[in-house]
DNA sequence: AGCACGCCGACT
DNA sequence: GTCGGCGTGCTC
């Protein structure tokens, strides 16, 4: 009898891949072990088993597989069920799922090497000069990587120089797979065996009287180990005893000291005693008994708490109970949520058992982790982490937790799986038949519908902690300021007024610029010219702090220019305004107090984000101005006045989804302000104060705007009412997308009648030189999801049948908000 | 997605 | 006449 496997390979092809494998290695294999398979002419890649079976493919010969990566499984079958669900629900391949899932570091890819035939004499004179410099330099070097020939001929495609030498048998090429993950080893020395004895260890003494340095550091070694009893880090003993490594190494290699590594974990939590966890206040204890009523008929609860209403606490509560009955616990929230502050509250009651992921980990800090979760290590029995946590291994996972729930970066766009890990995170915890719990203080319109439909458990707190005031909300008009010429720049005389008082009280303030839609563009006062990006069509914003002009699609840039392109005139302003407009002018009013700005700009890099919180904790700062960033979970005890500099920008904004999101953010943003015994104020300038989001907003009234934006969506189809799937279609041709995307929505109205909208270009018809056209997909509550997938697919196959569609892209995106 | 193959224009 | 551009098709 044969054996084969079936593959997942992480490329975005729909099918498995199967290769024959020897009886043994069928014995050895076992579902979610990786594999090293060979794959086209001569790539070798990583595949993960998915099955393993005895049916012999009968339309081709099955290849064999180079080697086996695993002893035991990396990916448990819920993990490979839920990369199953994943990739039927939002219609992209598993390979793609695959890419997501990994670290990184588990996905070998293998690399060409090149290295000098076994032919001992080539006649060199039938090597043209790039071949024999490329020849020249493997006399110099034994072997050389694809990357080093083209830095020796200086160009980038030199698989045609390489597949000459091929033929003229000078070199030989084979593919060699690297492991990336290395584990962190660290250097420890001990007392060599031969100096056990009391004699021996005093004749070595004796020995070593003419070197004194090398006597001490011995001495020292006996003084380390002897308080700590523990092994000795070579680092620590060159401290120590004052002495150079070299010193220590010239003991080693006198046989005097012996070197061992041990493999040490790259994070690694070293705080006190854990503390207990704290007393609830009565309206916590309230909502946590509530909550282990409503988890008794949903396995899925939504906690609407107001800001600052102490939903972590009751977290904690839940996460003790969970570890109790030996269970892991996932905490999921928006990568930006992620903060030292959390971490640090967290780590406080749990100590180690805290694991943290996300993006800004190394990839092999990010093993660590996954080898941590997988084999249900201690140090990993809650993983704090962004949406790509819900891809680690758990085995028995007792809760799940999705803080700030209405956030959309839960939702990835780009690149496939297009995922919600909310979504995405109920599915695992049903598979580990868990408790899911969404924590929010405005909670996404289709969780609040999902509750109302008691599909979801409802628990609500009402009241902030320690009975803090919900901040004043005040509505400016700015229209009205304008016509009064009570306007500086952007602020109105309300907003210096309160700011004045502010700083006055020492307090701080914090000042919030949405960005979106709304940055600082360049344009000349005689044509009207404004500089437009070369491969997308939006306009260049105006960077300030480094002079620059940049896309924010694209990231092309170019340093601001001196005079219009179109007229040469060198009249040119500044439109719009972003958050360093607004930071300017503040500077400008309270030449005095301390300015920052907070953006993406401003948080770069590993701690850049934590460097702007800490000097705003320390009252370094007494203004920031900032954008999305600043609404977060942070918690600041001095800001008492938050003003919201333009609340149109985001009202108006283009989407079905922009009043519900403008009075989450706008409530969120307030919930920054006051968050001790006095009450915070909240100033939101706005043309249009009338508006029904922001008396909604003013009046802190969620079901108002959960039933009035309910109407909406109900009277023009929209989530939660109905689900759709947006296609998108790019090419480098308009005119091919748009006969691409008519054919392709003509096809689909032949299934689906009214409910497909488009095509339409979207307000950025063009990015990185490539036009897009939409289409919308809207599906009835009654209508199967899984049919409607079926027949998109249906006419997706049959669009890519079409020869002249070929070269165009198609992006499904399911749940596309 | 890669990567090879194959067909056409712009250079030595 | 070759080099190298990218359109087309396949990968167990």
């Amino acid at each position: 009898m044969s054996f084969f496997i079936d593959v997942i390979i992480p490329i975005p092809l729909q099918k498995l891949f199967t290769y024959s494998i020897t009886f043994s290695e069928a014995d050895f294999l076992k579902r979610g072990m990786r594999v090293a398979v060979p794959f086209g002419k001569s790539k070798i890649y990583t595949g993960i088993v998915y099955n393993i079976h005895n049916d012999a493919p009968s339309a081709y010969e099955a290849k064999e597989i180079q080697q086996i990566l695993d002893e035991t499984p990396i990916v448990n079958d819920k993990q490979l069920q839920l990369w199953d669900w994943i990739s039927k629900y939002y219609m992209c391949t598993l390979g793609d799922v695959m890419r997501a899932a990994l670290p990184s570091a588990f996905i070998l890819e293998s690399e060409t090497v090149i290295s000098k035939s076994s032919l001992t004499n080539i006649d060199e004179s039938i090597l043209k000069d790039d071949e024999f410099l490329v020849y020249e330099a493997l006399h110099h070097q034994s072997n050389l990587k694809i990357h080093d020939v083209s830095n020796i001929l200086d160009k980038k495609n030199v698989l045609s120089v390489i597949k000459r030498l091929i033929e003229k048998e000078a070199i030989s090429v084979h593919e060699e797979v690297y492991e990336k993950y290395k584990p962190k080893l660290v250097r420890y020395v001990k007392l060599h065996a031969d100096y056990s004895s009391q004699d021996s260890l005093q004749n070595l003494l004796d020995d070593l009287t003419r070197a004194p340095k090398q006597r001490d550091a011995v001495m020292t070694l006996f003084s380390i180990s002897a308080q700590t009893k523990k092994p000795v880090k070579v680092s620590d003993l060159s401290k120590r005893s004052n002495t150079s490594t070299s010193i220590i190494k010239a003991l080693i290699d006198k046989c005097v000291l012996e070197e061992y590594y041990i493999q040490m974990d790259r994070v690694e939590y070293s705080g006190e005693d854990n503390e207990a966890s704290k007393q609830l206040n009565t309206y916590q204890e309230n909502a946590l008994s509530e909550l282990k009523d409503s988890f008794k008929n949903h396995n899925v609860s939504l906690l609407h708490g107001v800001t600052s209403s102490g939903k972590t606490e009751i977290y904690v509560k839940l996460i003790e109970e969970v570890l109790n009955e030996g269970r892991q616990v996932l905490y999921l929230l928006p990568e930006i949520a992620l903060t030292a502050q959390l971490i640090t509250r967290l780590q406080n009651y749990f100590g180690e058992q805290v694991a943290i992921f996300h993006s800004k980990y190394s990839v092999h800090e990010r093993v660590e982790v996954w080898n941590n979760v997988l084999h249900n290590s201690a140090k990993a029995k809650i993983v704090l982490g962004a949406r790509s946590s819900i891809f680690l291994p758990f085995n028995n996972l007792g809760l799940t937790i999705i803080d700030e729930e209405h956030e959309q970066s839960f939702k990835q766009f780009d690149p496939a799986p297009r995922y919600h890990a909310r979504d995405t995170a109920i599915v695992l915890a049903n598979m580990h038949q868990a408790r899911t719990l969404l924590g929010s203080a405005t909670p996404s319109l289709e969780s609040y519908f999902n509750a109302k439909q008691n599909k979801y458990g409802l628990v609500e707190i009402t009241k902030r902690f320690n009975n803090v005031l919900m901040p004043d909300i005040e509505l400016v008009d700015i229209k009205d300021k304008l016509k009064k010429k009570r306007m500086k720049g952007h602020f109105s005389d309300r907003l210096i007024e309160e700011m004045i008082e502010t700083l006055k009280d020492g307090c701080q303030i914090i000042l919030f610029q949405n960005r979106r839609g709304f940055s600082p563009i360049v344009e000349c006062n005689i044509c009207g010219h404004s500089p437009q990006c070369p491969n997308c069509d939006v306009s260049l914003t105006y960077h300030q702090y480094r002079n620059q002009l940049r896309c924010h699609y694209c990231g092309y840039n170019s340093t601001m220019i001196q005079d219009c392109i179109a007229c040469g005139s060198q009249d040119l302003d500044n439109k719009g305004f972003g958050t360093e407009q607004i930071e300017e002018e503040v500077k400008l009013l309270f030449p005095d107090s301390k300015v920052a700005r907070m953006d993406l700009d401003t948080t770069r890099g590993k701690y850049g984000y934590e460097k702007i919180i800490n000097a705003l904790e320390q009252q370094e700062i007494d203004i920031l101005v900032g954008t999305q960033m600043l609404t977060k979970g942070l918690d600041f005890r001095n800001v008492k006045l938050v003003g919201i500099m333009n609340a149109d920008n985001m009202l108006n904004f283009p989407d079905f989804r922009a009043h519900e999101r403008s009075f989450q953010l706008m409530l969120q943003v307030s919930g920054r302000a006051g968050r001790t015994e006095e009450r915070g104020k909240v100033l939101i300038q706005t043309y249009n104060p009338h508006h029904n989001i922001l008396q909604q907003v003013s009046t802190n009234n969620y079901i108002d705007m959960f039933n009035e934006q309910m109407n909406d969506r109900n009277n023009f189809k929209y989530p939660p009412v109905y689900k759709q799937i947006k296609i998108t279609l790019k090419h480098k041709e308009y005119n091919k997308v748009e006969t691409a995307s008519n054919w392709y929505a003509k096809s689909l109205r032949q299934v689906f009648k009214e409910n497909i909208l488009g095509p339409e270009s979207p307000p950025i018809a063009r990015i990185r030189n490539q036009f897009h056209k939409n289409i919308l997909v809207k599906i009835p509550k009654e209508q199967s999801l899984a049919k409607t997938k079926e027949a998109i697919i249906k006419i997706n196959n049959s669009f890519f049948s079409v020869k002249d569609f070929r070269s165009v892209k198609v992006i499904l995106n399911v749940d596309n908000f």
